[in-house]
DNA sequence: ACCATTTAACTTGTGTGCAATTGAATTGCA
DNA sequence: TGCAATTCAATTGCACACAAGTTAAATGGT
């Protein structure tokens, strides 16, 4: 589509002093990590909706029902901390997913304050469909394994090294 | 925390026959390059809170502010575009920005179906106060330019591709 | 044993994201 | 010219995300 060539500063033509010369650059929306995994993540988001459309699932919900197909009879805290999620997010969708039959909530008998998440037999079977869904998406990226997993991992170091930053600051 | 280490699959034992020995671990949570760009992105967004805080502004509004920065008196469409957001994510969001004064909303008279936005005098006095943005969040990053650029560089070319995907099958 | 602190989940309110629909304005083609 | 198809923004409805505050249960120090 159209989509105009945007004069891009062309990594800044650099001919004055010093500093001056490239703070203009430093907000060039096309030049920021942020906004290139913001991006990024949203056309991930959309690549996987048709193909959950057909289990019946978001895709946060997606990424709930993975970590419980791990390993199931978790709390909502420790499935928050697996997905960096808190309990206000959580709670509504982790309710849908009870409505829709695929696990169930019930308070811990030994710690009344923990509510531990337990797969239906119907969430369980439900694994064998989402199998596929996978396999889909590396083909959407068009990318190798390889080159997959490295991202992959590089984002994950990301996370890891913004989110020392973020707890640091909170202390 | 106890975040219990999790019994990692680590990669297949690899003893069985061929296909069906994997088949499991393309569903576990950590080997999702989705769900590693998803953590980043949100972990992103919370390094970015109390650096735009000070400014008034939401992490999709900075984004929408970026790029009138680059060139105002495009219409909501074009920002759309360039943001890879609807009318009806932004709509509201620039009515917010409209409000506080950052940002004039008007139709084109040329084309009434078009709404033209404008940066107001505090809008455009507000780019000063961002220079420092960029900075604050590379620190929190602790990556060299060059890795920053390199994995935003790579991201870019995964959401073009996978936005071809997309396109693709609408049509 | 008592009570202050902490922890866990829930609730509320604000702000995105996006599909689907609406309504007005424009374009294109017979 | 006339009218159907298209384009653009706004609106509606639903589902996240998260801050801030609430409630109930467990913990720890005295």
């Amino acid at each position: 589509m159209p989509r105009q060539p945007v004069p891009r500063p062309s990594t800044r033509p650099a001919a004055a002093g010093r500093a001056p010369a490239a703070a203009d650059n430093w907000l060039a929306l096309d030049q920021q990590l942020c906004f290139a995994l913001y991006a990024a993540s949203l056309a991930m988001t959309k690549t996987y909706k048709p193909l959950l459309a057909p289990l019946g699932l978001t895709y946060p919900q997606y990424l709930v029902m993975l970590v419980l197909w791990e390993g199931d009879g978790i709390s909502v805290s420790a499935l928050g901390e697996r997905l960096t999620l808190d309990s206000g997010t959580l709670t509504p969708l982790l309710k849908r997913l009870e409505l829709l039959g695929l696990l169930q909530r019930q308070r811990d008998t030994g710690d009344e304050r923990r509510v531990l998440l337990r797969l239906s037999p119907a969430g369980r079977r439900l694994k064998a469909q989402a199998l596929v869904v996978p396999q889909a998406v590396a083909c959407a990226t068009a990318c190798d394994l390889q080159q997959i997993q490295a991202l992959a991992a590089q984002l994950t170091s990301l996370r890891q090294q913004l989110n020392a930053t973020l707890s640091k600051a909170a202390a």
